[in-house]
Order: C-alpha cells, then sequence, then structure tokens
DNA sequence: GTGAAAGCGCTAACAT
DNA sequence: ATGTTAGCGCTTTCAC
C-alpha cells in the first residue's frame, strides 16, 4: 500500500498524516518527531522544532489519540455513568463537561438506557443493575481513565466500584453512594435540605404539614421524609407522609389528590421533589385550595420548573452544577497522583432555600 | 449473582489480561484466541472455542476498545456535537444516545463549551464557530467513526463537514444545515409548523396577530416568523413582528411588553418558540390580558415547559426522539457501506399542533 | 541533539 | 484447524 501525500494548505484534505510523513517531510527521526509535537523537550535545537512544527502544521497533522491512549496507558477519557432523568442530570452532565475541557479530558456520558418498569421493583432493581453494568464494562472496554457514577440507587453498582479500583480506576461517586468510606463520593446535605424546609414551613406558622416523599427506596428521599418529619413534630407540629413514585403527571395525580383528601386541615405540604409540584398544584387547584393561601408549597431540587410555575415554587435548591465541577476535580486529581493516593473522601454539599410565591414569601 | 476471580496477574496487578494471557493459559496462539473471541469462523475446533472462551472469562479478559480501534479503523464511537441548549438538545441526545447502544457505537458528546455572549453579533458568531471547529477537532483526534452534527447556526461548520467528508468520516447534520445537498441532513418542517400555528389562530377567528420571532439569524426563526405571517396575511389578518433574543426570562420581559403594548387590539400571538411562552404570560398579566380570553397563545417546540404553564401552552410539537433516531440509523448505514454511498439525504420532519388551553382548545 | 530499536495489544494475511 | 509473521502509529529507553 502506498501513501498518497498532499501537501496542501493547512485546512485542506488532510488524510491520515503520521509522524513518518512528518518525520520524512523534515528529514528527522520519528523519535525526534514525537517529542517535539508532544513538547518534550531535550534539548532539540530550536531550528529543527520550528521545522516539525511547521512541517506538521503543513501536512495537517492530527494526533492519533487511540494510538497514544493505547501507548501511554492514558486514554485521556474519563467515563460519566448517568440516569437520563431530566434537568438535574442535564446541569450535572454540563459541568461534568465544562471541567474535563479544562482538564484536557474528554468525558464519555453513558446514560443507563431507559428501563421498561417492571411491576416488580426487585425486578426492576436488578434490571438496572445489569444494566449499569453493561454500561460500566463498555466504559472499561475503551480504558477511560476513570469513572464518574451516579448510581441508579445506593448500593448500587458496589461490585463494579471494586472491579473499577482493583484495576486502579479511580471512581467518584456522586449524589448517591455505592459503598460509604470506599470511594470518593460527593452528594448533597438532604438533611439539611430538609430542615431548611421544614424550619421555612414552621417559621410561617403552620404545624399540620403534608408530606409527599418519594420512593423510600432512595436514602435521599427516605432523608428527606424523615427529617421534615421529624422537625416539624420537634415543633409541635403534625405530618401526613405518603410515598410516591416517580412518575408523570398523569400518575401523580391521584397520589396528590389522595394526600390532600387525608388530612384537609393541613395547611402547608412538602415534596420530596420539586418534580411532584405539577401535580400538587393541580390537585390543590381541583380541590379548591388556593396556593399559597390555603395551601403552602414546598418543594427540593430546584429545577427550572419551579419558576415557571403560578405561583412560582419555594424551594431548595440543590447544585449540580458545583456537584458536577467538585467531582471532575476530584477525579482529575485522583488521575494525576496515579495510584490510590489519599483515603476516600465523602463531602456534602449545602442546600439552600430559594423562597418563592408558593410559601406566600418572595419577589415576583 | 457475583463471582468472586483471585487471580493473581503476574504482571503485578495494574495491568490488564491481553490475548497473549489467554492464549497461554489455554494453550494455543493469539491469532486463534483473538479469531474466537471475536467469533470469526475459521473453522476452529468446538473444544478449543469452549475452552478460550472458558480462559477468557476466568481471567476476566476485557477487549481494549483503543487497540482494536488503531488495528481496524474502526473506533465504534460517533462524535456528537451538540450546543447545551436546554431540554430539546437534551431529548434528542438520549434518542442519540440509545440508538448508537442498539448498534454497538458509543456517542462521544461534545456539546460546544457556553460562549461568553459578546455584544457584538459578529464576534460572537466567530466565536462560536472557533468553539465548535475545536470541539469537532478534539472528536476527530479520537478517530471517531462519524459525526453527528447539530450546528450553531445555518451554515456554520462548513469547512469541518468538508474535512470529514475529506478524510472519508460520514456527517449527518441535524436540525440547522451547514450546506444543504452536500451533506446529510434532517430537520423539522418549520414552514409546515409555522402554518400550523396560524391556520390554527385563524380558525379561532384571530384576524390581528402578534408573532414573537427568534433570532433572524437562525433559519428555523427566519422560517417560522415569515410563514405565520405570511398565512395570516393571505387570510386578510394583520401581523406585528418582533424579533427577540434568546435569553432569560427577565431579559426577555422588556420584549415582551413592547410587542404587547404595540397592538393592544391583537388577539393572539405566535412565539417564535415556547422558551419565550413564560415572559409572555407574565407580560399578559401585568397587562390585564386574560391568556386565553384576552390573548390566545401558541409556542412552538413542544417543550415539557409547556403543560406546566397555567394555561398549559399550545403549541407546534417538534420531535427531537424522531430526530435523534434517524439521524443515527442514517449515520450508522453511511458507517455500513464504508464510503460515499447515496447521493445525500434531506429530510424534513413533519411538526404536529399540541392543541392545548392557551389557545382555548384542548383538555384540562 | 538526534536516531535506532524495541515494544504496546491487537488484527490479518499467509503458512502449515 | 491452528500458528507465524508482519505490521498499525506511536512512545520510550538507550545509543551515537
Amino acid at each position: 500500500m502506498f501513501r498518497v501525500m498532499h501537501i496542501e494548505h493547512p485546512d485542506g484534505g488532510r488524510s491520515l498524516v503520521t509522524l513518518a510523513d512528518i518525520a520524512q517531510a523534515a528529514g528527522v527521526s520519528i523519535a525526534t518527531v514525537s517529542k517535539v509535537l508532544r513538547g518534550i523537550d531535550v534539548g532539540t535545537s530550536a531550528a529543527t522544532r520550528a521545522r516539525i512544527q511547521a512541517t506538521a502544521e503543513q501536512l495537517g497533522y492530527r494526533r492519533n489519540l487511540l494510538v497514544e491512549g493505547m501507548q501511554t496507558g492514558r486514554s485521556l477519557t474519563i467515563g460519566v455513568v448517568i440516569p437520563p432523568y431530566g434537568e438535574f442530570t442535564r446541569r450535572l452532565a454540563d459541568a461534568i463537561h465544562g471541567r474535563c475541557l479544562t482538564h484536557g479530558l474528554i468525558p464519555i456520558f453513558h446514560w443507563a438506557p431507559p428501563t421498561i418498569r417492571r411491576s416488580d421493583p426487585a425486578e426492576a432493581e436488578a434490571e438496572d443493575a445489569a444494566d449499569e453494568r453493561a454500561v460500566l464494562d463498555r466504559l472499561l472496554d475503551r480504558r477511560v481513565d476513570g469513572v464518574l457514577l451516579y448510581p441508579a440507587a445506593d448500593g448500587a453498582l458496589t461490585s463494579q466500584v471494586h472491579v473499577c479500583q482493583a484495576q486502579g480506576i479511580p471512581v467518584v461517586a456522586m449524589d448517591r453512594c455505592p459503598e460509604p468510606g470506599v470511594v470518593d463520593f460527593i452528594g448533597t446535605d438532604d438533611a439539611a435540605g430538609a430542615r431548611l424546609a421544614a424550619e421555612h414551613l414552621l417559621a410561617r406558622g403552620h404545624r399540620r404539614i403534608l408530606i409527599m416523599g418519594g420512593e423510600a427506596r432512595y436514602a435521599s428521599y427516605r432523608t428527606r421524609t424523615a427529617v421534615v418529619a421529624a422537625t416539624v413534630q420537634a415543633a409541635g407540629g403534625h405530618c401526613t407522609i405518603a410515598e410516591v413514585p416517580n412518575a408523570d403527571l398523569d400518575n401523580l395525580m391521584p397520589h396528590a389528590r389522595r394526600l390532600l383528601a387525608e388530612d384537609p386541615a393541613a395547611t402547608a405540604i412538602a415534596l420530596g421533589t420539586d418534580v411532584f409540584a405539577p401535580a400538587v398544584y393541580r390537585a390543590a387547584q381541583e380541590a379548591g385550595r388556593a396556593i399559597p393561601g390555603a395551601l403552602a408549597v414546598v418543594g427540593f431540587a430546584g429545577l427550572g420548573l419551579g419558576s415557571c410555575l403560578r405561583p412560582t415554587l419555594t424551594t431548595v435548591a440543590q447544585d449540580p452544577e458545583s456537584l458536577g465541577s467538585l467531582a471532575t476535580d476530584r477525579l482529575q486529581e485522583r488521575l494525576r497522583s496515579a495510584v490510590t493516593g489519599s483515603r476516600p473522601w465523602s463531602i456534602l454539599l449545602q442546600p439552600h432555600l430559594e423562597v418563592r410565591n408558593s410559601t406566600g414569601g418572595g419577589p415576583s
């Protein structure tokens, strides 16, 4: 096979130019070209350096990261496993992507394929786990240098984390933790957030409070529900709690109606997630209860949705941007200090209360 | 459930199992292992095959796609360039990802880094272009097999498309076209959508109609605005048009207010995108105009936002899922038939009207 | 200062 | 039915 080499202007038809091509064109060895192009200073003369740079540029050379990756054992990619659940994860992904670019890494995103929901939760969970496993394997096949994990549930993927660690591939878990203390973890302080929500309602005089909590199999939702309830009760209030599945508006409505009906004397409702808000708003409307007059609502997440709703939703705002940035930066550190450096690291981001109209506060 | 493997690797643990390891353990040659593991039938005996499979499994072999990619010239990855503009692109990305998995490909997403908005549009555009260029280059460095492109604007990236094509890397453009007729393209039929919107308003008796159009430098927005106006005028109606930048709620408000004030006799407004709706809703409220009673609103996009708003937003619904799936499938075809197969392909998806409350129709 | 040479882990012709 | 032999494009000693 012969190689056709055109010398054209920079943007011209660049085909697969190799170091060998440059070496030949510049009259030096491949080794020298390699060193110069990667900025490794072994005392190459300025003249040679310039000539090589120019030749490379002229031939339209592009590094081959597949080969470099194989060669150096560093593919300059990281794997990111995220489920496709909407705005939160999207913002998270954006943040990760941004930080990766500044680190010269490229993230390979792998949202676990949307699982067909089984009626049997255990079955569904098993399937989720299998999916995520497969996904992680595919990432490892690509020889990613590290992995950012957003497990489907707490405790998911522990075995996969071990596989990674055994291979010396750093892992940072986000939002949900596969195995506390064993892997770097960064999440949100749900307890603190729940306290903010509860105290806000208490401060506004509410004592009978509904809690529309998310699925209890997620630690985040468990914590939020429990802490709101505890805080309210400690203040002499009373809570009525419902556990509600993650679903779309239509499927959420029955739950919302039922909960509102369960304690008509309740004057406020705390949500496990902003996602429940539209259903609650509509159910309240159906029941002829004005928000915030007859029912105050506080969400959890800080999604954009909250400011679209009328009245705007008071919510405990999380910070997916920081979550993503910090996780990425941490992973990068692990990557740099090669091996198992310091102890696993575990930090919780503090959410803050975004007071808006659904609790009678805020501007606009 | 999971099997614990205590295979101490001679290499000190860090390095992964290679074909050579398997070959040695199974007492065969590397080539045979390679063939068996890739399912290439050259008449290998069932016994050998089984032995190799078992050994590979036992040693926990994982293929090295970096090497395979270098070797075969097919990295089994595709590059996806998408700007980070929210729900639409997120749904698009999801669809792409899903289809990639079924094709055994892995998408490498690269949303162009959010540009700092320059006051000078030309400058901003130049910057966008530079960003996207860099992004595409990074993808090519990774030796992606193909590229899915969502250009920042029509006509963007044309030179990059040529680079790809010169290298034999298939490109499919989505939603906006770098260069009609030169590259595979799939988009939405904006004209048809605009007609749907206009005819809907006309059918409801509206004759004085406001158009809050998106930035005219995007062909989509230009088309939507022009076709709505033309359709309305053809029916003897009258339009007042404003071009509005893509911005957040606060920055949108002045535009919305101004437009509403400009023709107080107008009874309806057509939006270039659903994103404008919250601002219009608020401006209408400020002006004491009820929706849909005193002002009918029709959006364009079909975002989830529309069903959160009260009243729910009638909108021309696009279909990012189909867009992504079709684009991916098309790229896959190009990948299979190796070289420049058939003529560039260009199709437009038909949007449909989602009638909801903001025009006085629909349920709920 | 620069280059020759030995791989990296794998695929793919060609032998046997 | 299986093994041998070249590479792929690059990095990395270690000579000259």
